[in-house]
DNA sequence: ATCGATGCAAACGCTTTGCACTCTT
DNA sequence: AAGAGTGCAAAGCGTTTGCATCGAT
């Protein structure tokens, strides 16, 4: 069995992606983890990354053509609206939207849902004002 | 102002992504298209692709890490089903999945929103079995 | 004749991987 | 001591782009 260690490298990538709001890719995990750990690699940011999706400590973005970012709010229920001016991503707590889970018992085709993708984009604020 | 061009390039990709129903990514419509015009380039695909999108023939699925991939029915409001399995993509005409553009108006933080985007992820019958 | 589209190949950006070494367990 | 994790560099993959040429209008 995978015996999971906690070694500085993956504390430090965890905890660079939790002590910001900016929903991160990999590169700046990389840049923020270098400046406690000057020597860590672009690919044990990576390996650490992954393993912490597959943990359930972070959940993952994926935005058309853009490196993957990270999310540490894994908890709560909430959605992303990804800006496609700026490129920043804004939670959002969408009580209006409903539970996809409820329907996954009417899915067609013998079909077995396993996780639901759902996205909202747009334009933000300021970027509307120019 | 853009004049389009309908080249026989453009043509046979748009022709190759309508006469399938695997959803084909880039890799697939460059084999398929050289059958017909065999010394068409993979830039001239992307190209293609791009400019059709654009046009409102083509809409892409973006599925995480993989090639992005291009369906000919944009007119129909329809869902896809991407299996982790085998990687093929179902369409679905699910009515019990609301209209979210309905819910445009009530979004938070002044945020305009232009798409929606949602898959569902999971795992086909075929594979289920195994 | 214009200038958008093409073919080719090189380059790009993000991510993964092979390997020898390190360090947690 | 065992083997999961690391650093490094090279490679992988999908995609984009520069440029000379072609061809639709």
């Amino acid at each position: 069995m995978a015996v999971v260690r906690f070694t500085k490298q993956r504390q430090a990538v965890l905890e660079a992606v939790r002590n910001t709001d900016t929903h991160p890719d990999a590169a700046w995990v990389y840049a923020e983890v270098r400046k406690v750990l000057p020597n860590i690699s672009l690919g044990t940011v990576y390996r650490s990354l992954e393993a912490l999706v597959q943990e359930g400590h972070l959940m993952t973005i994926q935005s058309a053509g853009e490196a993957t970012r990270y999310d540490a709010r894994t908890e709560e229920d909430h959605y992303h609206l990804v800006c496609r001016g700026c490129g920043r991503i804004f939670d959002t707590h969408l009580r209006d939207v409903p539970d996809f889970r409820a329907l996954l018992a009417r899915m067609p085709q013998g079909f077995s849902i396993d996780d639901v993708l759902l996205e909202f984009h747009g334009t933000c604020e300021d970027c509307r004002r120019q």
